[in-house]
DNA sequence: TAATAAACGAAACGATCCGTTTCGATTGAA
DNA sequence: TTCAATCGAAACGGATCGTTTCGTTTATTA
């Protein structure tokens, strides 16, 4: 069979409203076209056609392909990573680190990641997505790890927004320049820096 | 007049060699249409058209758009940022970062270099370049400054790497999620806080 | 009950850019 | 003299973009 999606029926409009059945068919055939053909083959004449919906629909609701790349990418992330708790900074820090890169490196939505910063390079519109509504919500596990640290006392609290800056700088600069590959010892470096880095003053 | 290029005389071989006037005319036609359009109307079609070049010219010597956005925008920072020698490793970074972070904000090609980044991530080859080629050569005057600062003790040597991948993650993530206005005390605590991480142990 | 408004899929639009191929001309090197 | 590599020009098929048009469906509103 050429698609394996349920072209059945064909979704016509069910009133002045979103139709959730046509939301979730162009969210799954995203998903699949991101794991059949990679970023590179990513379009929305094909997801659109693949879903069986029309590309002003897309439009409608995705207006750049990062909008949709985000969306899925949120989903996959959530429901494939969870966040590790061992009781020390660097430790938590491994732990998490070294299952992004993982994510980034083994998963077909991880690898569209790159992907996904490029994309967000493409207009202001996407950028401030990308800022003001994406990373808030994906940092929500990174920022807990650094706040627990803080209340522990192993770094300083005014230090947490700057140290997550550069945590997250660190992992998007290996990404970007594909060097994600499992590297346990330069993971534990950056994780015992940037601890180092915000050790409370009177300690 | 439509165009501002020495259209008057018909570049021919100069034989089996590269012609040096053609591969000037097409970095001067990149820069121009950088300049003019932006990293968005950038493309190799309108590069040759302006250049009165072909384009199997532009592909034989330069196969991916990075290849010639990396020419072109390394050419332009070496010719407008100088490397700072304040006499210590906070001081040189501030100096540093504020002029880099004005040069991408304030020059077509400085603009251009978020498109740069995000190129590279279209293909293995673009990123092996970005990584082995551009960024050893354009991060020599970083390197120079940590280096600097672990001979003066005031970070150990052997964080010097480590600590240039933090600082250079820092900036691409400023840069990739629109946040580079001038902004001196991010600064700042961004140059303490590397600096404290780097601090040599018997100090 | 009737009119309105918004969403839906399908199809087609023009435009742009991609990367490659063909062609004839040029010129240095073997 | 032959060979090889370069050059500009032009054209190629193909893909994708973002938009527009059209007819249909259904909830909401008057």
């Amino acid at each position: 069979m050429p698609e394996q999606q349920a072209k059945t029926v064909r979704r016509a409009s069910i009133g002045a409203r979103r139709n959730p059945a046509t939301e979730e068919a162009i969210i799954t055939a995203a998903r699949d076209l991101l794991a059949e053909r990679g970023y590179a083959g990513f379009s929305f004449d094909e997801v659109a056609r693949r879903a069986g919906a029309g590309k002003p629909t897309l439009y409608r609701w995705w207006p750049t392909r990062a909008d949709l790349l985000m969306e899925v990418y949120s989903a996959e992330k959530a429901a494939t990573m969870t966040a590790p708790d061992t009781g020390t900074l660097p430790g938590d820090l491994l732990v998490y680190t070294r299952a992004l890169w993982s994510f980034w490196r083994e998963t077909p939505t991880g690898r569209a990641f790159r992907g996904l910063i490029a994309e967000a390079q493409a207009g202001e519109a996407a950028q401030a997505l990308l800022r003001e509504k994406f990373l808030p919500e994906r940092l929500k596990d990174v920022r807990a790890m650094f706040a627990r640290a803080g209340m522990r006392g192993e770094i300083g609290a005014e230090t947490v927004d700057d140290l997550i800056a550069l945590y997250v700088g660190f992992n998007w600069f290996r990404l970007t320049t594909g060097c994600i590959a499992d590297d346990a010892p330069a993971i534990t470096r950056m994780a015992l820096l940037l601890t180092k880095a915000g050790a409370p003053a009177g300690a």
